[in-house]
DNA sequence: ATCGCAACGTAC
DNA sequence: GACGTACGTTGCGATC
């Protein structure tokens, strides 16, 4: 039989480590810090999480006075009183190990230290492994053979060895260490004028206190004379420091025998203290979650009539079951939808279902309700219906909540990807269901619609059952933020005009692009051929890491610049070995950008774009992007090429259809202008009220010229300076961009500051308001909050200070694309056009048009872009017409 | 087989 | 180390 293994919790040490280590602001919603029970939640998660234990105890210091006090009044005296923080959550520490069914151990007159002593002894004479989860060095006396120290605050497990190597003294060596030590939190004195090293010295000579006095006489000057003057508090500090193995216990190992936790107990504990990520470990809860309630699932026509009319003229939240892998019209992408009157009143209407779906006679049963305006909706992205209803040609009328918005907007960076599992623990303060409870994963993947309706259905209307439940809660935090009349009201029907977008996609000539495939693979395969030759061996060119052993190892070029795990071979890198004559350099640069091009884009834009149509639909992304901004997914449009040659053969492969243009309208440096906007800058504004150009002006400022006077070089300079400010770049980053030296880099950022001193101000002003709310926000209202700004790291604050700043900014612009997003269709919707706007590039929007419509579309969108949002600058926009995206850009 | 991370590169 | 916001691809080691 294996070795028996006992651990012994120093329960008061816990207390303390995790009260410190874990900040209190880790609360709960309702303010109840949670800080020191989490440590010791976690703590059992730990010793849990590998084989169990076969004993197990919790011991904490009795209250009352000690043999130590006794002996030594001063003792412990000097302990300040304890938080209220903390002591708020000891009562809580109690219950988790009560529900965890390990019992708690608390001697009269004895510490804990004494008592895990005592036990640890008795262990060990039983033949037992021994493990005390403390990093007290006091205990560290204990650590032998058998008996091991945790600290699980920090994942370490000392063994003599270690103890050894933190303390400079083995463990049997510690009491004496501590007595000539002292120790200032218990007001252990020891003796003064001895330290660390001197400690850790004499004790390796003499190994012990009473063998360094029984050789006083060895020792010379000032650590001889403390050591005489001193000898009565260093022998008393010895009994002080040394642990009492013989404590008299109420006690026995057996007693200690570990037996299951009470799930309920814990499970009720953990919902409570808002523990989410332990609760949602444990399986057995999550199938409870999904039966709990009483569902509906629809078994007939009628049944869906019954519950539609039901429904009353409180919000009710719709959760749609997608079969996303097979989206196509017309009903091919809806399993069904459950609809929530209720918190744990939901039906479900099975449109598609192994034993026989209800169909579309169901769905317009339902559709009578979904385009009812008033009869109000909610749901968590309900961009996602609208879309997929407006595919079958039905409309999604009467939003007057998302879950998902309103997450975002309450905290952007708080409970991504604001999924709607990650929403509701924070509202809910529970876990919900996972998908693949229902459809399996892997291999053995099921749509939705290939689960029977009933499993499906108790799914789904265990979400939507979330979902109205949440959305009172987090409605009362925009309202309390301000953000409902402002943003949220603004967020749902964009929402619409996203979808659009979606359904609206644009159409790419999937000839071109093969032909332009074909054409970069040959010149790939060039490439490769003659960096293979130069490297003199075959190799996986895009493994960086075989790459750096060719380059760094084989063929000895000189290391630039290193990665976290090696040589970094980055653009920057090759460019260097290219200017230093390594031809293979120049071969890797082309290689590496042919790679991408076919990688990213060539093949799969071919790959996403739909069979007959040709059309590529990407993801408009509402609540991703930290500052308001909308981001393009599958594919990521946004980042499609532009600068180099081989990026403008790609944009002309996005084409308008036969009778059609495409446009694109973009605004001319939109967040300098929006920078000039707030910081009401006299010079900045009359730089872009006067028309010049913003670059060169800034040019002209920092190297003291006349604007006429400044070079193209110059204008260079200014341009990545103005960027620079925006994004906060400091004179290091700018350096390098710019390839000067760091001072010459802070010289123009410092005259940068001077030319434009509001903007100065306007960055101190910004970031020491942020400082004072927690947050930063846009020109609408946007919040971010910014809990960097009070980190004790300064490179983390330093990026909370960036991001205050900054996000005003670029949140600002986005604001205003998205509040023309809104204006512009609903004029072509006004006038009868049919103009579509079909992409978003963050300051670009491109739409396609009937070329009969060209002309009154673009004045609609210059007029919304340039007027829609009144700025104390003009702003200014570039539309370009075209046949294809590079043609119009 | 699947997941997560590192490295890299692209856009605004 | 020192530049804000993002996504996607490949490779690779860890994990199931």
């Amino acid at each position: 039989m294996a070795t028996e293994r006992v651990v012994l919790v120093d329960g008061t040490w816990l207390i303390f480590r995790a009260y410190y280590a874990i900040p209190t602001n880790f609360r709960t919603a309702s303010g109840l810090p949670t800080n020191a029970i989490y440590g010791f939640a976690n703590m059992f998660r730990k010793l849990m999480s590998g084989k169990a234990p076969d004993y197990l105890a919790m011991v904490f210091d009795a209250p009352g006075k000690t043999f130590r006090d006794v002996k030594f009044p001063a003792y412990k005296a000097q302990r300040p009183g304890m938080d209220d923080d903390l002591a708020v959550q000891l009562p809580w520490i109690d219950k988790l190990v009560t529900a965890h069914n390990v019992p708690i151990i608390r001697v009269k007159g004895y510490e804990a230290d004494d008592v895990i002593g005592t036990l640890a002894r008795q262990a060990e004479e039983d033949g037992m492994e021994v493990v005390v989860v403390t990093a007290d060095k006091d205990l560290a006396q204990l650590v032998g053979d058998n008996v091991r120290m945790m600290d699980t605050m920090r994942d370490v497990v000392y063994d003599a060895e270690l103890v050894r190597k933190k303390w400079g003294v083995p463990p049997h060596q510690i009491r004496d260490y501590l007595a000539l030590l002292g120790d200032k939190v218990d007001n252990i004195p020891g003796v003064t004028g001895i330290g660390q090293k001197g400690a850790a010295g004499l004790l390796e000579k003499y190994g012990s206190l009473q063998g360094i006095y029984d050789n006083i006489e060895d020792l010379k000057g000032k650590q001889r004379a403390s050591l005489e003057d001193q000898k009565e508090q260093a022998m008393l500090s010895l009994e002080l420091a040394t642990i009492d193995r013989y404590a008299p216990l109420p006690v026995a190992i057996e007693d200690l025998r570990t037996r299951m936790p009470e799930p309920e107990a814990l499970n009720a504990l953990y919902t409570e203290l808002e523990f989410y990520s332990l609760l949602a470990r444990d399986p057995r809860e999550q199938k409870k979650a999904i039966k709990a309630g009483e569902y509906t699932i629809c078994a007939s026509v009628a049944e869906v009539e019954t519950e539609v009319a039901a429904l009353g003229g409180e919000p009710a939240a719709v959760y749609p079951l997608f079969n996303y892998a097979d989206m196509a019209p017309p009903a091919g992408g809806l399993a069904g939808f459950a609809v929530a009157s209720a918190p744990g009143t939901a039906f479900y209407v099975p449109l598609m279902a192994p034993e026989g779906g209800l169909g579309r006679e169901a769905l317009d049963a339902l559709a009578l309700w979904f385009e009812d305006p008033e009869r109000p909706k909610i749901a968590h992205c309900a961009k996602d219906i609208i879309r997929e209803l407006q595919r079958l040609g039905i409309a999604f009328d009467g939003i007057v909540g998302d879950t998902q918005l309103g997450s975002f907007l309450v905290d952007p960076t708080k409970n991504i990807p604001h999924d709607l599992g990650r929403v509701a623990k924070e509202y809910l303060h529970r876990a919900t269901a996972k998908s693949t409870a229902v459809t399996g994963s892997g291999q053995k993947l099921k749509k939705f619609s290939e689960v029977e309706a009933q499993k499906a259905g108790e799914y789904a209307c265990h979400l939507a059952s979330a979902v109205v439940e949440m959305w009172p809660l987090i409605h009362e935090q925009l309202v309390a933020g301000e953000q409902v009349d402002q943003l949220l009201e603004r967020e749902i029907p964009l929402s619409y005009e996203i979808a659009q977008m979606e359904l609206n996609g644009i159409l790419v000539d999937p000839v071109d692009l093969d032909r332009l495939g074909v054409e970069f693979r040959g010149r790939l395969e060039e490439y490769e051929q003659g960096i293979h030759r130069l490297a003199g061996r075959e190799f996986n060119i895009a493994s960086t890491k075989q790459l750096s052993e060719v380059l760094f190892e084989e063929m000895g070029l000189p290391v630039i610049k290193k990665t976290k795990t090696g040589y970094s071979t980055n653009a920057e890198v090759l460019e260097k070995l290219s200017a230093q004559g390594h031809e293979i350099a120049d071969l890797l640069l082309e290689q590496r950008k042919l790679a991408k091009l076919i990688n990213t884009y060539t093949d799969v834009l071919s790959a996403a774009a739909w069979p007959e149509t040709n059309r590529v639909h990407a993801t408009l992304q509402q609540t991703t992007g930290a500052t308001g901004r909308l981001i393009s997914t599958d594919p990521d449009l946004q980042r499609t090429p532009v600068n180099t040659p081989e990026g403008q053969r790609i944009r002309q492969c996005f084409i308008a259809p036969p009778g059609h243009k495409l446009i694109s309208a973009d605004w001319s440096q939109i967040e300098l202008r929006l920078l000039a906007h707030v910081t009401a800058d006299p010079k900045l504004v009359e730089a872009f009220a006067t028309g010049i150009d913003v670059h060169k002006k800034t040019a002209a400022e920092i190297f003291g010229t006349g604007v006429d006077e400044v070079t193209g070089d110059m204008r260079k300079v200014g341009k990545l300076v103005n960027f620079a400010t925006i994004y906060g770049q400091g004179a290091t980053a700018l350096g390098q961009t710019l390839g000067i030296p760091r001072k010459q880099a802070k010289a123009y950022i410092d005259q940068y500051f001077a030319a434009y001193a509001h903007v100065r101000a306007w960055l101190d002003q910004t970031i020491a308001n942020s400082r004072e709310s927690g947050y930063t926000h846009t020109l609408l209202g946007r919040r971010r909050m910014i809990p960097e700004l009070y980190s004790k790291n300064p490179m983390t604050r330093g990026y909370g200070e960036r991001v205050a700043a900054n996000t005003p900014i670029q949140g600002g612009a986005a604001d205003i694309c998205k509040l023309v997003m809104l204006e512009i269709p609903r004029r072509f919707r006004e006038r009868k056009m049919t103009t579509k706007m079909c992409l978003q590039i963050h300051d670009e929007l491109v739409f396609e048009a009937p070329e009969g419509e060209v002309a009154a579309a673009c004045e609609i969108i210059r007029d919304a872009m340039e007027n829609l949002v009144p700025l104390e600058v003009p702003l200014v926009v570039d539309i370009g017409v075209g046949n294809n995206w590079d043609e119009a850009h």
